[in-house]
DNA sequence: AAGCCTACTGACGGAAAATGGCAGTTGGCC
DNA sequence: GGCCAACTGCCATTTTCCGTCAGTAGGCTT
């Protein structure tokens, strides 16, 4: 309540105050001590806004936030819902409240008339059999891959073996209804597909292989698509 | 932060949900006591909104308001990517298309950290095989459930056999794996399923069935849960 | 090298707010 | 009169917020 509201307007003397511009000008601009500021660019730089700041200068707004109103088409709107709505059915619970969240703020930047549409989506997706919750923490192996953190995994294997292994999880993907996380497995040495629902437990490590996420993946994809046959070849997400 | 995340959540509801709505279901929604929720309708009442609430009726939202910018958490942009590469694969080639043109639009507004991270999401879909083209025409379909318009469509049951029916159609979906059309069949007076690719041509018609497609769609999902034990109910996508 | 300016971080304890439960009131409708 | 559902007040508990303090760190001037 009090605390969004001074974001705003922290924001608004971010924008209108002559820059560069010092913590404790702000702080005495939003009423708050110069602690508080400090969490309040905080907060601001989670939400997205960029925002320089150096020291014995001061700070400047690079980059406002603010999603600005779109326009899509009646099938762009189809395809939002559609996908969202998948998203909802086949995620974990944190995921799910993630896509309808993005539903919200996307639609709510529609002009009425396509938020009506969205509402009345002719595509739908309906779903009878309830997903069972997974046992693993998927929301963990994301954390792990976007921190690229290495992971000890206690893997159970095709016959009932339990291995604890290391590895250098890459991607989580949706392959033919299965959870499957990507990963190069520093015991092997090589890269390997881990079915989620049989990891046991996870462990996050210390070790991080920042910033060799994005290119071993694309390794991982070119060397699943060595073999294959041109038809069936795997191709990363959308782009 | 959670709190103000919720009051737009719960705007959000009241824009979408059909009114008038009860504080019973917006607190379900918002995943809050009862007694948090009256507090919650407060806010949005102090903030601006006019939320006409009745005794023994429901809440019903008069007069919109516009909250403080928002973006997206990282989760978010996750949900995001992930559902429109779902759509990209699984989709015609028109709505596959879109999918992308969403996608581009709205990282295109995005702060470039999150423009990065929509680019290396975690989470992925990827696909063996090709989808072979569907053989009917789905656009035209969606076509005729945006205009409300009856359409005959010539279907080929089980059985081989083939028949022509006049239906109207009310949504398109995708229902475990198998694309349906939910319409109401003229011939049999009735509510029917209809497998998407067991539709041999499409013709739509003048007759118009406006506005009836959003009531009878909500009935025709209360006629199919109506026996359903309560686990396996189908629910509207997302809302 | 020594200050100085200012951004930034961590810890801690007290203050304030949010939350949920409960018991009750109220107005409309069957 | 009973039911429904909006609303209110009160209170214990939990959670979050906030200011103070002590300290680190980079760039600048002297």
């Amino acid at each position: 309540m009090a605390r969004s509201d001074r974001l705003f307007r922290l924001l608004q003397a971010l924008r209108t105050l002559p820059s560069p511009v010092t913590a404790a000008r702000l702080a005495e601009e939003t009423g708050v001590s110069l602690r508080s500021l400090y969490r309040d660019i905080d907060s601001l730089r989670a939400a997205g806004a960029v925002i320089d700041g150096e020291r014995g200068f001061g700070y400047r707004l690079t980059e406002d936030i603010a999603l600005p109103p779109q326009t899509f088409t009646q099938l762009e709107i189809e395809a939002l819902v559609l996908g969202l709505a998948e998203v909802q059915h086949m995620g974990e619970p944190a995921l799910a409240a993630a896509a309808g969240a993005v539903l919200s703020k996307v639609t709510a930047t529609l002009p009425d008339r396509l938020q009506r549409q969205a509402l009345h989506a002719a595509s739908q997706v309906y779903r009878f059999e309830r997903r069972d919750p997974p046992i693993t923490d998927v929301g963990l192996l994301r954390e792990a891959c976007w921190q690229e953190r290495a992971v000890v995994i206690g893997y159970v294997d095709a016959g009932q073996q339990r291995t604890d292994r290391q590895v250098l999880p890459l991607a989580i993907v949706y392959l033919e209804r299965m959870l499957v996380l990507l990963a190069w497995c520093c015991l092997r040495q090589d890269f390997r597909k881990f079915r989620v629902d049989r990891i046991a437990d996870i462990r996050i490590t210390e070790e991080s292989f920042r910033p060799r996420r994005v290119p071993m993946l694309r390794d991982f994809v070119d060397f699943l698509n060595a073999g294959a046959p041109e038809a069936s070849k795997m191709t990363l997400s959308g782009r």
